[in-house]
Parts: structure tokens; sequence; C-alpha cells
DNA sequence: GTCTATAACCTGATAGAC
DNA sequence: GTCTATCAGGTTATAGAC
């Protein structure tokens, strides 16, 4: 029993329903979402999860916070590192991204999507408002290129990294592309977005 | 009694109805919308909702298949012009689907989380499947960059136009700012976007 | 065409047996 | 801790008066 990853066997039921909810909520949504399908995922009762989480809305909130963390943990780490030059970060940053959403594909469309009626979730994700905007990875940017707002490059360098897990569907569909290739086509875009964005800060 | 974009008053009662459908299903997405807030919008009744479109799916299909055809129709007409080149393209079309989104901000969010679970949309979609991989725009892409696939800059041309709409809430909320930066901001990506895939374009 | 009232259904949550 | 049965509330859709 060495391995507990995956067997959903051994696992407790708390986890159980949590993983269940993971699941059901990232790919559904919270509003299209029912407790019974959480419920059936975890292969339990669905009186269990009021047992054990007294009510969707608390449970969505555990399952929220922990992708919201996810999701910007990323950042968090590299944007304020003094040690690294800003083309480093944008490459950590790019194949840490990656990365982290080949094996999460619905995780930005999720929080995305959450987070447009829901800004009360903002309160689970950082600390200081500022660690953008005071962090040393847009002082550098701002110090190549003084004459372009900053966040334009940290938009398009986020963008590059999500927005085709965002489009992914649509891409498949209008491209008749396999997963096989999409995925692929990810692990190319570790390469070339450091090339880009080198190419784009230069750029007049 | 000329004007009649903006006038809730002189809309017939259909229009007045899908036009509050709108605002409230790309606001909320399919199923946070209750029919009730439809009508509450419309400042008509319940009952009417129904008498007009029979169910809330018929009225959601109606202004899906409307969303659909804004934000995919941008493209048709661009992509396949041959009187124009690369270059041209990607301005116009930056220019557009930024205009379009600044008019229409919840579009992108809408269009592609309600994608998500039902590509059965897809089907208001087009009319042939291969009007992006056959088209002009791929092919000079092709021919500018055979050593990297063309969709890799079409995806990142529509990323650099559309992800800061998807972001929007959180950028605002990080970087502390203002509906009008905002905009300012994405007035701007219209002149950068053209050079920064210009220089995408020539970089190895 | 438009309204009020209500039917029919669904969903989150709990009571209570085991 | 886990289950079955059920309640309470909310939601879509319709019946029927005007």
């Amino acid at each position: 029993m060495a391995r507990k990853e995956k067997g959903d066997i051994d696992l407790s039921t708390e986890e159980k329903i949590k993983e269940a909810a993971r699941k059901v909520f990232t790919k559904k949504g919270y509003a299209a979402t029912r407790t019974r399908d959480i419920a059936e995922e975890a292969g339990i009762n669905l009186a269990l999860l009021n047992y054990y989480f007294r009510s969707k809305e608390k449970l969505f909130e555990i399952i929220m916070t922990e992708k919201m963390q996810k999701y910007f943990g990323v950042l968090a780490p590299v944007l304020d590192d003094t040690a690294t030059t800003l083309e480093n970060k944008i490459e950590t940053i790019a194949s840490k991204y990656i990365d982290l959403v080949l094996e999460n594909p619905e995780l930005p469309l999720f929080v995305l999507s959450e987070l447009r009626n829901n800004p009360i979730h903002f309160l689970s994700l950082t600390p200081k408002t500022d660690f953008l905007t005071n962090s040393e990875f847009i002082r550098q940017l701002q110090k190549k290129r003084p004459d372009i707002r900053p966040l334009h490059f940290f938009v398009s360098l986020l963008g590059m990294c999500l927005f085709p897990f965002l489009m992914r569907p649509v891409l498949q569909k209008v491209a008749n592309m396999k997963d096989k290739t999409f995925i692929e086509m990810m692990l190319e875009r570790k390469k070339l977005i450091p090339v880009w964005t080198k190419a784009m800060l230069k750029a007049k």
C-alpha cells in the first residue's frame, strides 16, 4: 500500500469526497454541480457529504482555496527573486505554469470563471496586495522597457501559457487536433515563450 | 423614436426579454441564471418568458448562437482574404477583436466556459470545419516560418487580444487598476500586438 | 399578450435507524 | 460513520383569468 495517489480504495472517506469534489467542481463549476454528482463520483452517500463538510458551499470553499493557491502559487516565489535575471524568471514561469496546467487542464477556466461572480475568493489568495506591482519582476521589466507598462508583458506571458488551455476545446475542434498533439504543442511552447518574449522586449 | 438601440422603453417584449437574457446569461452563465432574474431584468412577468421562448434552454440557445457568431465572426472574413498581407491581417484581427470585446467584456469568458460542457454549441459555429486550418492566414504563417506550427502564432495572437479580458478582475485587483486604466491599456495593445507579433515571427 | 396562481420537479440538507 | 427516507425551499414551466 505504498502508493496512495490514485487508488480510490485506500483513501479516507473525507479524502474521497474531496477528490470527487475537485473533479466535479472544476469540470462543471459551482452552480452546475449537484452535491449528488459529487457523492456518486465519490462512491458514497449524499448524507455523508454534509456529515463531513456541512454544506456544498463549505466544501466548495475548500476546493476553491486549494485551486487558487495552485493557480497563483507558481508566481509568488519567482516574481520576487532578486538573484535571477528577467529572462530566467520568464523561463521558469512558462515552464512551471505549463507543467502545472498540463496536469490540471481545467484549472484556468475554473478559477477564472468562479472568480467572475465571487471576488470574495480573492481573500484566500495573497497576504499582501502589492505582491505583483511591487515585485522584482515588474521592476526588471520597467528597467528594460520604461516606455511600456510592465503589465503588458506580464499579461502576455501568462496568456501565452494559459490561453491555449482556455481555448483547448475550440482549438482541437477547428484544427482537428488530437490530445497528444495538443500536449506536444504545449511542450514546444515552453521553449518558444522565452524566445518570443525576448523578441518582444527588444521590439520597437 | 428614431433611436432604438438603448431605450428599453420602445422595445418589443420579445426583444426586452432577449436583451435581459443577454445580460444575465453572459454575466452569470447558464447554470447560475434563474429565469426569474431574466424576467425581472426585462421588467416583465416570468410567464411571458415561457410564452415567447418555450424554455430557459431554448432562450439560452438563441443567445449562445448569437454570441458564438460575434466571437468567431471577427475571424472568418479576415483569415481568407488573399488580398492582404500577414501583417495586415494581424493588425485587423487585433483591432477588431479588442474593439468587440471592449464593448462586450463578458463575451470571452462566457463563450469559453459555456463551451466547456456543451460542445453541441459548436454546431452553431461554422459551415466548414477547416475554415481555420485551410485558410490563407495559416498558409502565410507557414510560409514565413515553416519551422513553427502556425497554430502557435494564431493562439498567441488571440491570447494577446482576449486573455487580458479573462484575467481582468484579477488584474484590476492585484494591480489596483481602475476601469479607465484597463481600457487605456487595451487600446495601447492594439498597437503593441502588431509590433510584438512581427518580432515573434522573426525571432530565432 | 400579460398577468396571478400553482403544478411539477429538483436540490441541498437533516432526521433517525443501524 | 454510514445508510435510507424525507423535508423544506427554490426553480422551471403551465393553467387559466383578464
